[in-house]
DNA sequence: ATTACAGTTGATAATGATTATCATATTCGA
DNA sequence: TCGAATATGATAATCATTATCAACTGTAAT
């Protein structure tokens, strides 16, 4: 059987509310995406794509990818390196991240605490936050136990 | 008199332990750079020497900032359109960004006891932070009250 | 099912920020 | 002053992303 995600029904709905069209790229496109469990760039999305479906173009990636930033489905982050990434939303909400300098692997995390605060330094300074981004750039315990074990 | 700045001090003494050369294109771009009390992109501060300084070319003004942010005095921001803005450190040492994704502006905030929970939280991931970023999008005072003022 | 049109597609050109190249010019210690 | 090492500016190259556009497709009404 072929479940009906949460995300085809949110894709749906957004696209017939826009008077857009539910293309078999699209639907191959979300499909994917919703079938990788870490940040993905376009390209790596596109070539991932490539080997079974020939025929799609990395210009559609890019504009599907944005379809699904517009209704939520998906999220875009740029970490500094001049790439765009893209992670989903549904499942994990908000979430912060842990990123390693050294292995580039990054961890998600959330601490309502400091949302909290957040909140707070906003309103102080007559703010009102709309969206956040924090990001700890650092070693992770990996690498940093790596390190360490050199004998 | 030309006041020795503590910028001027400090980049002499990074070009002289790295062997590389106080160029007068580079006295002028960093002087430049001081006088600007905000961020300024590459293309800006190129912008803004032309005039006086026809002779200077865009990639002088990029590798000079590369070289302020090696050695302390500048800091890359990149709050994801595309272009990287640079500001000075010395001064006013960390801080945090909220961004009016209405009009552009920023204002520079710094809370300790979120610094803090960041700590703790890095801490509890076995993740060692070297530097952290923070932004805040969102509706800036102004931009709010003007909202408001319709009539 | 057919039609017709609005929206979509892929290939590719274009863009825009940044970096690499390279011949010429400068710096600075000996 | 000289010479080796480093810098410079003009411009080509790069890289991710977006625009262009003729051909194609989804959809809702017929």
């Amino acid at each position: 059987m072929t479940p009906i995600t949460k995300e085809a029904e949110v894709f749906t709905g957004y696209l017939k509310e826009k008077d857009l069209k539910l293309t078999e790229q699209r639907k191959i496109i979300l499909d994917a995406f919703l079938n990788i469990e870490t940040h993905v760039t376009a390209e790596e999305l596109y070539n991932k794509l490539k080997p079974n479906n020939a025929n799609i173009g990395v210009a559609t990636v890019y504009r599907t990818l944005r379809l699904l930033c517009e209704c939520g489905i998906a999220n875009e982050l740029k970490f500094g390196d001049g790439v765009a990434r893209y992670e989903h939303l549904f499942g994990h909400e908000h979430h912060d991240h842990l990123i390693c300098i050294r292995c580039g692997k990054y961890t998600e995390v959330c601490d309502p605490a400091i949302e909290e605060l957040q909140n707070k330094l906003a309103k102080k300074n007559h703010f009102q936050v709309l969206r956040h981004r924090m990001e700890l750039y650092g070693i992770c315990e990996d690498c940093s136990s790596e390190k360490d074990s050199k004998h």
